[in-house]
DNA sequence: ACATTTTATTATCTTATGTTATCGTTTTAG
DNA sequence: CTAAAACGATAACATAAGATAATAAAATGT
């Protein structure tokens, strides 16, 4: 039932029945339409969610308008994460991009697992890690290449299957360009 | 002797006594020139330092030009974090900016405390979810906002210091922009 | 199946940025 | 102290990006 999400735990610690049954009772499935929210702005976030199927973006407003910056798939973590750990109203809003299935556990469960048991407390050290070496990575891109770089190295590399499955005008946001702009950039691109 | 040190330990997790002593027999003080290096770019890095005087960067090597993408100062901890978690050669080089005292130890070790203790088990996490908010907050600057905008942030806000003290390339790097973008932005801003 | 909304491309115009170079000024190193 | 290097401002030019609008195509909901 869990195992995908057991799976994806055991990438980064090793679970012990014991440890796994910590978690297990606390965990639920829960399905979202598309353009359901899986955290709002302005509210503190408390739910940690692992995609089953479907996807999602998280977006911040800006003058009234929706900046994508990021995505989520299947097999990942979703999280408003910083206003779990800040305990801060979220600053961004999650939405189902399709139809998702997930699984959600309160992360307030989590901190509670972190203060009983070693395993948990190293998982949280080791997502938090992972999460930062990604966004230095993306940071870097931002600051180091220009937004045909960023185009050509998203549709090129692994995250290839990102470019196939979502509107475009949120593929802009995510690379920091307009959308009109990045159209121009395909146009070039395809012309060469 | 480390209490400075000590202290923004101290703001993530509360140490006793015996928790201070598994890390202090491993402290030691190094004093950096400026120019010298704290990182090196192929190398694998293991040391974490505490800045007691001085201030550093950290850049990244693009098309032969240096790329400036952070600073250190007084009383924050240095890094090339990333390098020393994946244990992969840094793909950053870490320089004094200026004549730098640090408290310096192995991340080996701290890797050790660890598995020892929770309660550095728990500063570790604590240590990356502070990281990576940090760069959530930097990364949504620069797909959100205007090199204008960013600079104007950057001037006011509590990071003022940074920019009295750095030479503005440094900054222009920092801000993802140019030197001559940044003087031109400069010029605007004087204006008004 | 159809009307509506969303999405992507293209054109035009304006503006900001990148690039390169020059020129004082300041800082640095020996 | 002096020569060299680093730094910041500015100019000129080319390029790319933002803003806006029009249009066509695709997806969506009923």
């Amino acid at each position: 039932m869990f195992t995908a999400l057991r799976n994806s735990i055991e990438k980064f610690v090793q679970l012990s029945e014991e440890d796994w049954q910590m978690l297990s009772p606390y965990l639920e499935i829960r399905k979202l339409k598309k353009h359901d929210y899986f955290a709002e702005e302005g509210k503190i976030a408390n739910e940690v969610g692992f995609v089953l199927d479907g996807m999602l973006r998280h977006f911040y407003l800006k003058d009234g308008e929706e900046k994508t910056t990021y995505f989520y798939f299947e097999n990942h973590f979703v999280s408003a994460y910083i206003s779990c750990i800040q305990k801060q109203p979220s600053k961004l809003s999650i939405e189902a991009l399709s139809n998702c299935e997930l699984i959600v556990f309160p992360y307030q469960k989590m901190e509670e697992l972190y203060t009983k048991s070693m395993v948990w407390q190293t998982f949280g050290r080791l997502i938090a890690e992972y999460l930062a070496i990604g966004l230095e990575d993306r940071m870097v891109g931002l600051l180091m290449q220009s937004p045909e770089e960023r185009y050509l190295d998203l549709i090129s590399g692994n995250k290839k299957k990102i470019i196939e499955r979502i509107p475009q005008h949120y593929i802009a946001n995510y690379l920091g360009i307009t959308p009109v702009s990045m159209s121009r950039i395909r146009n070039r691109a395809a012309k060469k």
